[in-house]
Order: C-alpha cells, then sequence, then structure tokens
DNA sequence: CGCAAAGTTTAGCATTGGCTAAACCCTTTG
DNA sequence: CAAAGGGTTTAGCCAATGCTAAACTTTGCG
C-alpha cells in the first residue's frame, strides 16, 4: 500500500459540525418564508407573494420558485394569482421558529445589544442554534428577570 | 391606477436582516476554508486539499472547485497535486475568524453549555454575530472570569 | 527503474436560490 | 362591460455547492 493511509476517525468526528451547518442551512429559508408567512396572515390577514418578496427584499420571481418548493414539501397551499396558506406542517414550522427566534432576540436585548441589532442578527443566529443553547439563552433570560 | 399601491417604506427596512443573512452567507464558506486551511497548516505544516474535504464531510471534488473560487479570490494560492497555501488577505481572514469563533465558543462555554454544543453551535453562530454582538459576549466573559 | 495503487483532478450532472424580461391574468374604472 | 394597467407568473439565465465516475499524476516498493 503505497502513500500513507487515512485513519477517518478525528475528521469524521471534526466533520459533524459543518454537516449540521449544511443541515441548518437547507432549512433555513424554508423557516423564514413560513414564519414569515404567518406574520403577514396575523398582521393583515392574508400573505401574499409579493408582501413577502418585499420583506425578504427578493424579486418576486424568486419567491414565486420558493413556494413551489415548500409547497411540494408540504408545508404551503397556494393557487395562482392568490394568497399563500400555510397547512398544518407549515403552521407548526412557523411557531416553532416564532419561539426560537423570540427567545434567541431577547436573549441578545439582555445581553446588552441595541435593539436593531438583536432584531438583525437573531435572524440569522436563530437557525444555528441547537436546543441546548436555547436551553441557556432561555435560562439566562430567568435569571435576568429575577 | 386600478389595484393597491405599494409603500415600501417599512418592508424596506424589515429586509435589512435577510439581506445581511445572504452577505452572511455568500462569505461564510470562504471563512470556513481559509480558517480550516491554517488549522491544517499549523497541525501539520501543510493542507492538502483531502484533509480539508475530510474535515468538511464532503467530496475531494467539492473542495477543488471551490478552491479554485478561493483563488480567484485571491485568498489562497495553489498548483494541481500539492498543497494549499494561504495568500496574505487568507491569512488576514483565518486570524480574523479564529478570534471571532474562538469568542464565540468560549461564550457559548461560559454560557453552560456543553464543549460538544458549543463547538457545534459557535461553527454557525459565528457567521451571523455581528460586531456589536461579539463586544457583547467579550464584555459577558471579562465580566464572568472577574 | 518501473508499475500499480493511492491520491487528485476533470467531466458531467443536479439542486438551490438569485435575477430580468416577457407573458399573462385580474380588477378597477371609464 | 370592456380595456387598461398593475400585480403575478413564466421563461430563461447565472452562480454556488454538492455528488459520482472516469481520467490523470505521483509515489512507494519490488
Ligand atoms: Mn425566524
Ligand atoms: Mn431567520
Ligand atoms: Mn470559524
Ligand atoms: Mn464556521
Amino acid at each position: 500500500m503505497p502513500q500513507r493511509t487515512k485513519k477517518p476517525g478525528a475528521s469524521r468526528i471534526r466533520s459533524a459540525a459543518f454537516q449540521r451547518i449544511r443541515a441548518d442551512h437547507s432549512s433555513e429559508l424554508a423557516e423564514d418564508y413560513v414564519e414569515l408567512i404567518a406574520d403577514l396572515i396575523d398582521e393583515k390577514g392574508e400573505a401574499r407573494g409579493s408582501d413577502v418578496a418585499m420583506r425578504l427584499g427578493v424579486a418576486n420571481a424568486t419567491v414565486v420558485k420558493t413556494l413551489k418548493r415548500l409547497q411540494d414539501a408540504g408545508l404551503v397551499t397556494q393557487e395562482p394569482y392568490r394568497s399563500i396558506f400555510l397547512t398544518g406542517e407549515g403552521w407548526k414550522m412557523a411557531e416553532d421558529g416564532r419561539k426560537k427566534h423570540k427567545i434567541v432576540e431577547a436573549f441578545l436585548l439582555a445581553l446588552g445589544v441595541s435593539e436593531k441589532t438583536a432584531r438583525i442578527d437573531s435572524e440569522g443566529i436563530e437557525h444555528h442554534v441547537s436546543d441546548e443553547t436555547l436551553r441557556a439563552m432561555a435560562r439566562f433570560l430567568a435569571r435576568k428577570v429575577m
């Protein structure tokens, strides 16, 4: 056997973090979409694709394409030229996302960050926070309030 | 003017968070690559593409393609079948990334999460932490140590 | 020294998530 | 009630990231 042989042990362990990140990224967009759609429904009574596009800061066509994927994934239902609805699964994801998002944002505020920064940073951080870390953040918040 | 007209004001502001996320994502992979390459050089004296692939948990071919982009971006230099080097700019990005990464990871540990979780979560969170939040984390660490 | 195995790159494919321009449909209003 | 005009979707393009299989180098050993 010429050349060095690889022992995959240590590296396989290390790669776990990056594999988690790639998994997080693949669900991230869906989470933001359903949360945003839920917000729009609660705020205005309906969620239109163009509202989603405006709030995300992307083109209308991008939203149309993404919603098609979310529909295939069973998270939303829609008909052409109509507003968007969440399925049961969609609402569940939206609610879970909201809960997590709120904790992360409140945590950043409690840490002493400005409202604007907390709002912006939490939008990205929320997708990479494990349950364990989320619990630690909630614990910190509870301690702070006492 | 038939149908409702849009007022872009409020939504443009809200979309800032999502635009930041998209920007973060576009630099994220580069940051992880150069940091990893720096680690390999420091640990083993050289960084080979296959080591990068193994640590990231992706195929060799993926790394080859990505390194080509990083080379175009002026972050690494390489020749076929040879190990990878960082440019000055690459080292700078790696060092900055390491600093940030260390603070985030230490912060999570100080918050009470396990080492394994701190290692995994910090790998994703680091890319979405603004300077302001990083300072708040550093402040928290400093207070904890006292 | 030469060759075969191991390591590396290339080729080719797929998906995601962006964009613009053009086509399409719905609704408001004349 | 019909057409204009705006909102929505489609078409077609691009870049980034991933994969597998095949081609190509390098190199350790016989
Ligand atoms: Mn959210
Ligand atoms: Mn988010
Ligand atoms: Mn890092
Ligand atoms: Mn990272």
